[in-house]
DNA sequence: AAAATAAATTGACATATGTCAATCCGTTTT
DNA sequence: AAAACGGATTGACATATGTCAATTTATTTT
């Protein structure tokens, strides 16, 4: 964690999905309440359980949102990448955080007290309906998350999960996977042993290579097939 | 379904979570621009993939809210139950539904057109806020379901399930499982057949007893362990 | 570079779980 | 009341899947 501020407001907000409503006024306003922090790789950013003081403007790496579950599990919900605005889910409805959040790249974010924002939200409509759909993507997200679980065949998840990470988070097919299988394990709730196992099938019937985490998917069409056959 | 106006917006928007904030004028204003609808056990209050165009205001029965899984199978994300008011996750989003709601008891409520409710939410801020407060409770549900859905241990979905319906469904304990096995069934993401079986064992363990669907938690505490345990 | 540590893979095994089919039960229909 | 229907239960079975332990590979440390 080193704290340094290297980034202004007036540049960021432009690209940030809710703040590029506000006006000069309120961004000189988060430029005096901002504390801009970098993770490295590991570190906590978020904890579940902890209380909510800050919301979060994500200016650059790769951090997971994850839920833990009973019995020391955890399970992945889905990736930060910048620009992203994180409130945490029920940020209307109590302090706590539900999500836990993990640098896996190195992370660079600022963080805007709530009560600061909240005053900002109030007398700035255009944000807030920003903010709303901002939690709407979220939920749309949370709502495809659960139907990946649900696909009954656990090839079908990791295939799921292959695309997932091509597509939306590394934006390129052969792409390195700087998420660890644990964390792979923990995206498709399925223990680290059998997406070993799934990823070698797949290596073998040529749907995919892998070299020192070097992912390329050579057939996508059979990836997608496997994945909605469940 | 009944057409047939035997509510007032006047006496039921006090119920209402969101629409408690509105003025007179605005209560006026849905007053006329309200369709009260009654739903029969088994009908489709909304269909998944249909347009949106209404927001809905709950006001008597049970309905299940569920997710269309690949290959024919659904998934119950909860319920719903007076009074309430459900817009669909994504409502800033897109213009369709994620989510089918099927009436489980009869069923009574009024739809509002999306445009009046989006007026409304504008001129009114403090029921925008309830709004996003309600969305927000909405999405912790998700959040808990999908815990559930990770419980390894089928007989603590199970378990979980029970409990929720007496606790937050049907409010009692001896409860009428108003619900099928079917639904108790996409409720768990487990087939009917499990539910069945895991149902018996816990009879037989005299946690609970059933009689024509009367079902009496005797055991809440071996429940509640049984589905922490995982 | 060697040693130590952590991560990932592989193998073997038991079993929890899904599927199919048959039976049972309750409800409705005529 | 008998028949017909749908829902729920039970049984039998194959297998997909999780777990544990051992091995290999990669990464970090000294």
């Amino acid at each position: 964690m080193e704290f340094n501020k290297t980034l202004t407001c007036a540049h960021c907000s432009k690209e940030s999905p809710v703040f590029c409503f506000l006006n000069e006024r309120q961004i000189d306003h988060i430029e005096r309440n901002r504390i801009e922090v970098v993770f490295n790789p590991g570190e906590t950013i978020m904890k579940g359980g902890t209380p909510k003081t800050h919301v979060m403007s994500f200016y650059k790496g790769l951090a997971k949102v994850s839920l833990e579950g009973k019995g020391g599990r955890s399970y992945i919900l889905g990736f930060i990448r910048p620009q992203t605005f994180f409130s945490g889910p029920g940020f209307f409805f109590d302090e706590k955080h539900r999500l836990t959040i993990t640098a896996i790249e190195e992370c660079k974010l600022c963080l805007i007290e709530k009560d600061v924002f909240y005053e900002m939200m109030e007398e700035n409509f255009k944000m807030a309906f920003a903010f709303m759909e901002n939690s709407n993507r979220f939920i749309l997200n949370l709502i495809h998350k659960m139907e990946t679980f649900l696909i009954k065949h656990h090839h079908g998840r990791v295939a799921d999960a292959l695309l997932h990470l091509s597509k939306d988070i590394y934006h390129k097919n052969p792409f390195t996977m700087t998420i660890s299988r644990k964390d792979l394990a923990d995206l498709t709730a399925l223990p680290k042993e059998s997406v070993s196992r799934i990823l070698h099938e797949f290596i073998k019937d040529q749907i995919i290579t892998m070299e020192n985490n070097e992912v390329h998917i050579l057939k996508e069409d059979t990836l997608k097939h496997i994945s909605h056959k469940g």
